[in-house]
DNA sequence: TTGTATGCGTTATCAT
DNA sequence: ATGATAACGCATACAA
C-alpha cells in the first residue's frame, strides 16, 4: 500500500513534485516526471481518495433520496441523475426513506458531516423551512414544486400537468371524471385536487381515491371501485404503475375500456406502452439529469434554480 | 465549522478527551465529559466523517453494481441490500455499468482507491479470474453462481431454478416449450438454456429467443412469435417483465392465453400478479439482504460463504 | 523547476 | 484519569 511519500523516496524527489505529477501540474521536468512515473507502477501505487477527500474538503458524492428505491417511478429520475454523475465522476449514495421523516433527516446529516457534497431530494415529507437549515452545509435540489429561493428545484407542476391530463379527457367526451392519488397530503396530491376542483365541473369528493401507490393498490381498487353506486367514466391516475394494476384487474374480470371505463395513466413508462396505457408523459430522466447538473454547478458557486417541465399526452387504447 | 481542537480549547482539556467523549469510552470524569458536552453544543460541533475515515481506514460503504438502477428485475435485490445496510450505519454508491466491462473495472476500482469497504456485484461481465485481482483490496461478494473460494455468493442456481419451471411446465401438461431469455452469452442464460436442453425432450434450438431484457422487448417478441410456422405451446421467460410485455400484446391482438400459448414468468414481481401472470418466484429481497450481511461479516474477518436459495412456484392464470 | 512545511480532523499510542 | 504527540495520505502556500 504504497503512498505519495514512499513513491517520492523511491525516485528521489519531493513529495510536491510527486502530487504535481499526479494532478498533472506543468513546471515538472520531464525527467522527474518519468522517474516518479515509474515509482508508481513499480510499487503499485495507488491514490487514497479518503486523503485527498480530507485535504481537499471535496467528496465527489451527492446522496439522493427517495421513498423507495424499487419504486419504478423513480426509476427514469435515477437513470438520468447517475448519466450525470457518471460524465462529472461523481458517485450517487442513494437513501431510502420509505417516508419516514427520520431517515430524511440522516439522510441530510450526511451533508452536515461532510459525507457528501450536495443532496439531491426525489421526494420529501420535510417542510421546506426545515430543509434550509441544512442548506448552509451544501447545496440541495428537490424534483417538487415550492421550493424557496435558496433550494434548487427541476419538477413538473403537478397543478397545471393534472389540468393538461384533465382536458385530454374532456377533449376526449368524458365529464364524469374520478382521480387516484398517492400520499393524501402530499404537495403533489393537494395540487392534483386542487386541479381536479378547479377544471371539472362534475367533480366529487367520492370520486377521489388517495393512498395507491403500487400496481397491487391498484388491483385492489378495482373491487371497491366496481361495488360503488355511482361510478365516474373516467380514472385519472397520479401513476402508470397503479393504472396498469386497476387496468390489469378489470380486463381480468372481463370488464371492457374504455367502454365501460376510460383510464389516464401518468408517467409514461414504457412498461404501459405494452397494454395500451393511455398516459400523460412525463420528462422524469430530463428531470434527474438536470438535477444533478444544477447541484454540481451550485457547488461551483452557481445560484440556485427554478426549472420547470411540461407533460405531453402519450395515446393509448384506454381512452 | 468547529473542530475537534476548537472544542478542547473551548472545554479546557485536550484533544484526547473530547475524542474519549466523543466515541463514549470510560476514564473521563463526570465533569470534564460535562465541559465537553457543552462545549459541543455551544460550538455546534459536528464531527467530520472523511477525517474519522481516514484516520480509521473505514468508509462506511459499499459499492452496489449492476446493469441498469431502473431496471425492475434488481429492485428487490436492491431493496433487501438498502434495509440491511441501514441496520448497520452503511452506505451505498449505486453504481450503473449498462453491461460495460470497463463500468465494471470503475466500481471496482473504488476498493482500490479506499473509497468503499467492499463490493456487491448482481450482476457481472468481467471473468471471476479478474474479479479475484479486486480481491485483495476488499471483500467481494455476487448474486451469480460459479464464484470461486475468496469470493462469497449468494445466489438461486439458474440451472436448478429453471429445471424446476420446466417441470412445473410438464405438469401441467405443456411438452413443446420454448424459452426466451436475457443476454446471449451470459453465465446464467447458458445454465438455463443447458438445463433447458437436458429436462425438455422436445426442446429445439429455434425455440430459445436471447436477448429479451425488457417490457419493450417482450412486446417486440409477440410479432416474430406468431409469426413463426411451428410454435411451441408455451414459453418460459427468465423474467416477469418481459413475459408481461408479451403477455400485453398478446391479449391486446385478442390471443386467448393459456389457450394458444401458455406462459411462465421468473421473479414473482408484484405487478405480475394483476394480470395473472404464472411465474416461479425468486427470493430477490432476502439475496440483497444476505449479500450484505455476508459483505460486512467477511470485512470483519469472517470467511467468505456461498448460499444457494430456492425457488417457488406461484400459480397464476396463464398456465 | 523544486522542495519544505503546514493543514485537513480525527483516532491511537504511549506517557504520566 | 488525562494529555502530548504521532499517524492517516494527500494538497498547497510559500520559499528558494
Amino acid at each position: 500500500m504504497a503512498n505519495i511519500r514512499d513513491i517520492a523516496k523511491y525516485a528521489d524527489v519531493s513529495v510536491t513534485t510527486v502530487s504535481r505529477v499526479l494532478n498533472e501540474h506543468p513546471y515538472v521536468s520531464k525527467e522527474k516526471r518519468e522517474r516518479v512515473r515509474r515509482a508508481m507502477a513499480e510499487l503499485g501505487y495507488l491514490r487514497n481518495q479518503q486523503a485527498l477527500t480530507l485535504s481537499t474538503g471535496r467528496t465527489q458524492r451527492f446522496v439522493v433520496v427517495l421513498p423507495y428505491l424499487d419504486h419504478p417511478y423513480y426509476g427514469l429520475f435515477v437513470n438520468g441523475l447517475a448519466k450525470a454523475a457518471l460524465q462529472r465522476d461523481y458517485r450517487l449514495v442513494m437513501w431510502q426513506t420509505e417516508y419516514q421523516l427520520d431517515q430524511e433527516r440522516q439522510a441530510l446529516d450526511l451533508l452536515k458531516h461532510r459525507e457528501v457534497d450536495g443532496a439531491i431530494l426525489l421526494s420529501h415529507t420535510m417542510t421546506f423551512d426545515e430543509m434550509e437549515t441544512y442548506r448552509q452545509f451544501g447545496p440541495i435540489a428537490v424534483a417538487t414544486v415550492g421550493a424557496p429561493q435558496t433550494i434548487s428545484s427541476v419538477h413538473v407542476d403537478h397543478y397545471t400537468a393534472f389540468v393538461a391530463g384533465l382536458r385530454v379527457l374532456a377533449q376526449a367526451g368524458y365529464a364524469e371524471i374520478g382521480i387516484v392519488l398517492s400520499r393524501q397530503d402530499s404537495p403533489s396530491s393537494i395540487a392534483r385536487q386542487q386541479a381536479y376542483f378547479d377544471e371539472v365541473e362534475l367533480a366529487r369528493e367520492r370520486w377521489v381515491w388517495t393512498g395507491y401507490l403500487t400496481s397491487e393498490d391498484g388491483i385492489g381498487l378495482a373491487d371497491s371501485f366496481l361495488r360503488q353506486q355511482e361510478r365516474p367514466r373516467a380514472l385519472f391516475f397520479s401513476s402508470d404503475y397503479v393504472a396498469l394494476g386497476f387496468l390489469g384487474e378489470l380486463r381480468r374480470r372481463g370488464v371492457s375500456i374504455p367502454d365501460e371505463i376510460a383510464i389516464l395513466g401518468f408517467d409514461g413508462h414504457p412498461i404501459g406502452q405494452a397494454f395500451g396505457l393511455s398516459t400523460m408523459h412525463s420528462p422524469n430522466e430530463d428531470i434527474g439529469r438536470t438535477l444533478f447538473d444544477v447541484t454540481f454547478e451550485e457547488m461551483n458557486g452557481a445560484a440556485s434554480v427554478t426549472n420547470s417541465l411540461t407533460v405531453t399526452y402519450l395515446p393509448g387504447t384506454t381512452l
